[in-house]
DNA sequence: TGCGCGGAAAATGTCAGACAATTAAATGTA
DNA sequence: TACATTTAATTGTCTGACATTTTCCGCGCA
């Protein structure tokens, strides 16, 4: 586990690196302990607080954990679905927000990825997936529901649709492209008469994945892509002319 | 900016979330400056190193940057889709390497979302991508390549595949399964046969994309991803084999 | 007046040493 | 043997200090 031979400063983040790599890797296993904090210090000719701090990275991104106590110390941390998730979802939101990405194109990347979902969940579903889905839809047609309550249930509503595809890599990886979008939702006012159409071809994808039709719900969520998009751009369009 | 509610112990953790949580929810903006460290040890009622430790992680994140000297101090960074894609490639693949991911599972995740991007691709995709994947290719029918390689370049060509639907975000969340399947794809052995069965699917899909075929494309994406799951299974086999 | 140079100031980066808190193992005792 | 107590190892936190880097401001000089 070596470093130096790099830039002069940020020490901490130099050590992060080499404990990261090695750990990416699979030089270090998942459970391994890791040198205690003094050891690290004169392993790398550093002071403890200087370890610490690139400990503390490392376990920003749950690539370790710490256990205080004796035989206590940091260890590689099995990353979790969960956890993945989590950072997934994050970054996913910050990049979008962050980067002025256009409603469009985040849209088309959604449904270009739940579309890809859509024929396995139409093999695989199970009866709680068919579940979630025909309670958000009931929850959609509620009157005097908020707009962000609305987009929220959207959210969950095609989760489970993404998650009846039974591959939690798949889950993992549009778990980002469906929350990251909801920021960019609720800029959308829902009238009563889009929230129907929305529910209708809700209802209409549900149908078709617990018929187990794949075509039909490519269709229907392609028809929903296209909905909202016109939602979104009429949105972004009445943003535009208040703003001028 | 208030914390205190919570656990007793990780200080650091708990000042990391509150300003992690200011960024997210958008009450700090890109380039904004935090308080110094100084500043932000008695808002928040504690030593300097703590709030270091805090710092450094949402720094480990990307969350801020740090500059030193006069009117230097942490600033809210703007996420970089480079940076994006990093982490996004770090956490997929250890998920995948920890989690005992099998490889049918990765692998239908991955070719259902690259299917995905295809008919994008068909349609928006420049000569740049074209000839990214045309020389990929040559470079997977040289002999003497040894396996890492040829995996290195399929993980190329797919890249170009998947860049060429125009859409960053795609891009970003495909890049995560992508690459996180390369540690997977690197246990396979390529004999002379199968790379020139992959060879000719490859050939086969960038002609399809520059023909802008996005349902022959697709034909052969799939058959591609059928393709890989049988390599990859008796991969698997060999090595389970093996281990007895 | 205008220009360059140098020092002051502000901030992060690093270090040393100390104490508190926590936990598991070792030890002692009924 | 079973249970309580001590002990040691380790992280969590604090204090204080110094080094380094960068900007700003004012001063001297042309």
């Amino acid at each position: 586990m070596k470093t130096e031979p790099k830039s002069p400063s940020d020490l901490s983040a130099q050590i992060a690196k080499a404990i990261r790599d090695a750990i990416v890797e699979g030089r270090m296993i998942v459970d391994e302990r890791l040198p205690s904090e003094a050891e690290l210090a004169t392993e790398f000719n550093v002071s403890r607080p200087t370890v610490r701090e690139a400990l503390k990275r490392l376990a920003a991104q749950s690539l370790i954990r710490t256990q205080r106590g004796a035989f206590g110390g940091a260890f590689v941390k099995r990353l979790s679905y969960e956890e993945a998730y989590g950072q997934h979802i994050t970054t996913s939101t910050l990049l979008l927000s962050m980067n002025a990405v256009r409603f469009e194109t985040a849209c088309e990347a959604r449904y270009a990825l739940e579309r890809a979902c859509a024929p396995l969940a139409a093999q695989r579903r199970t009866p709680d997936h068919l579940a979630t889905m025909r309670a958000e839809i009931h929850r959609q047609g509620q009157p005097g529901l908020s707009d962000e309550s609305f987009c929220a249930s959207d959210v969950t509503f095609h989760r489970a649709l993404v998650d009846g595809a039974g591959n939690p890599v798949l889950s993992y990886q549009l778990a980002g492209a469906v929350e990251a979008m909801q920021p960019l939702m609720n800029m959308i006012t829902f009238t009563e008469r889009s929230r129907e159409e929305i529910v209708s071809l809700h209802t209409a994808i549900a149908d078709a994945i617990e018929a187990k039709d794949a075509k039909s719900a490519d269709a229907n969520l392609e028809e929903l892509a296209a909905y909202t998009l016109t939602l979104g751009q009429d949105a972004m369009e009445k943003r535009a002319r208040k703003s001028e």
